[in-house]
DNA sequence: GTCGGTACATACGACGCGTATGTCAACATG
DNA sequence: CATGTTGACATACGCGTCGTATGTACCGAC
């Protein structure tokens, strides 16, 4: 099996993203170095340059990554349950996800600080599309409040992740994790019609 | 009015700090050089790292200032209204700040990227602990659902905040202001306890 | 008046980013 | 098969920035 050069180039792309990955979560965006990250990919700055244009860019190509793995495994929390539970329980498995300090540290700390909002990124947050979707389903469905569903789903978003922060830095995280929960299960409650 | 040496302190620290919000909230922090605040300030980096030790320093002062003005205006947002509707106009209060530049970037981009989670602050964001109290008060009055106070002030805070990011890149700012604002007090009355 | 400490300015070293340049292998072409 | 060309990566350099170490002027104490 003779390594095309595709491949060989999507090895070297990949090899780089991981390394930016553990150096970005270890150390944080600001505080990576490009030479030693690349060194621990057994290659250079050269090859980060050519492939991903800057640093920016690499942290773009290492948020695409984790953002598609966020996406499936919200989509998998929310698998076969009632449209209003799946919906609550993407809420929760975004949460749970943002206790990772990687996810933490890249997606919701520097991702934000250095590419700005969100909303603005090329990718789009799959994350926040899926729970656009889940709400408009739910609206037709009469199930939610007619609300503007991209508005819900950011507020949604916003309070959960904030959540995380908050359950990520607390003493005792399983017992901060279980108020949080249930806050937010009251909470989103008020998006439902009926009771 | 001989300038005593105390007030002569007072006034350095003012002006780096006046330069360190102008600087942080046009280029962001990570590009803003101390070099050059410190020189809109009259002054050099010696009066810098005299006087907060180090950049991070600098960015925490700058920080506690906001925070500090961002209670008052939280503060008169909420004044001779019912419990309940202090509590919600606190929170689109907390929106319409963070609409401004400077506290996007300062407070919600760049704050967390350097300095960590707002919760671990030692100023512990007066805004935050306002929040709580209010909706510890709606409970004990029996508005609210008996939730945990900082949980539910995290949850509203931080939908509040993504919203305003969210607004904030909108290309038509008012129209999103409006859906943003009708879904969050949709949303946090699923706290309530009779509608 | 001298002396110590505070509040800053200046000088220095090191590091990291971005770019310009170099090198080598893999194709394309005749 | 020889050769030109392009892509993928390495190397070398300049520039700006941060943190610190050192210098200096001024104020208050005795």
């Amino acid at each position: 099996m003779a390594a095309t050069r595709a491949e060989m180039v999507e090895e070297t792309r990949a090899r780089l993203i991981a390394a930016a990955r553990r150096a970005f979560a270890t150390h944080g965006y600001a505080s990576a170095s490009m030479d030693q990250l690349t060194a621990e990919a057994g290659l250079t700055r050269g090859a980060l340059y050519h492939n991903f244009g800057d640093k920016k860019g690499l942290l773009r190509a290492v948020i695409d990554q984790i953002d598609a793995e966020m996406l499936v495994r919200m989509r998998a929390a929310g698998q076969g349950r009632s449209t209003w539970d799946a919906f609550v329980d993407e809420g929760v498995a975004y949460v749970e996800m943002s206790l990772e300090p990687e996810i933490q540290r890249i997606m919701l700390l520097d991702g934000p600080a250095v590419l700005g909002d969100p909303s603005r990124w090329p990718n789009q947050t799959a994350c926040l599309r899926t729970t656009i979707q889940t709400i408009q389903q739910l609206i037709d469905d009469g199930i939610v409040k007619p609300v503007d569903p991209e508005a819900a789903a950011r507020l949604v978003n916003g309070a959960a992740l904030n959540a995380a922060l908050w359950v990520a830095a607390a003493d005792e995280p399983q017992a901060v994790m279980g108020k949080a929960v249930d806050a937010f299960r009251q909470m989103v409650s008020g998006l439902r019609l009926q009771p």
